[in-house]
DNA sequence: CATCCTCCATACAGTTCTGTATGGAGGATG
DNA sequence: CATCCTCCATACAGAACTGTATGGAGGATG
């Protein structure tokens, strides 16, 4: 029973190992090898390692998806949204989204999916900002730059002191938040 | 004369190659192939494709680190200094750029290389912060916010319109000399 | 209980890369 | 002119991976 894999199976290993070890890795003999069976098992659930990138791909892009979704609505208080969203965002884990990323930079799959990722944010965080009153044109361009600002710190290797980090999203919060 | 290749002859070859198909294709074979030679002239001047890769992150690290230099040094004029860096660095193509903090995604030492060159950037950026008068405290984070959407922007892979990444740069601007 | 269907192992052929060993062409040096 | 030294071609062995073809174990189904 429990030793037979599902194809979503395949697909946490897979997720793990492009974490851990980036999409290098995500190949159908090492991967095998880890799960203790044979290629013959990868073979049968899909039908080629770009099979199974592209199944892999749509994974990340229902969870990337669902974050988003569940990210403030949950945790509505007295502050704005967009502060309670970087907070958020600056202090989560980004393995996974630092691995992706770097995958889509020679793939034409994971570059799309990312892309997509990216649009959906971008108009998130900038209908947030527009929500505190900010005109079009300047939500347009600070949505821009905070979401720059967060993928610059989502790929950047090491990490920032607590401490640090905390002024750092004291300033982005005031950068968001600013009236002329 | 001309028909015999340097080293340097194939490290040009590999920064070509590295900007336009990504870390994946500096392999010994390919490149040889693009050169019109065999391996054997790789093997040669290089010890092994270690020994080539990490010639050509050296090679990386002088040019980067240069283009600090020279870059906001010689067009001093009545702005800031750092309005004149901000509109020169993301105006500038970044295909480098963007092509070996992939390739620091998934190797060791390309990400030393890396991280060498984001320490003296954002030093650099801190300084000229301070130069305006900021408290260092102020400096040091909104270094890091600029540093981090400079970042964003060189690895996002869709180009902003020019006209929109103009609005952005002044955005930017603005955020960088703002005062309390 | 015979049969099917799912899942996997094994074996084979083929590709692409690495690194080494050997030798050869051709200019430089004495 | 003989000899070296530089640069490269060729050939070999081997690793790591892909994809296919075939068969086998074992539960599910009739």
């Amino acid at each position: 029973m429990t030793d037979q894999l599902s194809a979503d199976d395949w697909l946490d290993q897979g997720l793990k190992v492009l974490a851990s070890q980036g999409f290098t890795a995500l190949k159908a003999e090492p991967l095998a090898k880890a799960l203790g069976v044979s290629r013959g098992s990868f073979y049968w659930h899909f039908a080629d390692v770009a099979a199974f990138h592209a199944a892999l791909l749509k994974r990340w892009r229902e969870i990337a998806a669902e974050q988003i979704i569940t990210g403030v609505e949950a945790s509505a208080g007295d502050q704005p949204a967009i502060a309670v969203l970087l907070r958020r965002t600056f202090t989560v884990k980004l393995v996974l989204e630092r691995a992706v990323r770097n995958w889509a930079g020679s793939d034409p799959a994971a570059r799309q999916a990312v892309q997509a990722i990216d649009r959906r944010r971008l108009g998130y965080v900038e209908s947030l900002l527009a929500a505190e009153g900010l005109t079009p044109a300047i939500a347009h361009a600070r949505a821009q730059v905070l979401y720059w600002a967060f993928l610059g710190h989502a790929l950047s290797d090491r990490p920032l002191p607590a401490q640090q980090l905390d002024t750092v999203i004291d300033e982005l919060i005031r950068i968001a938040l600013h009236r002329p």
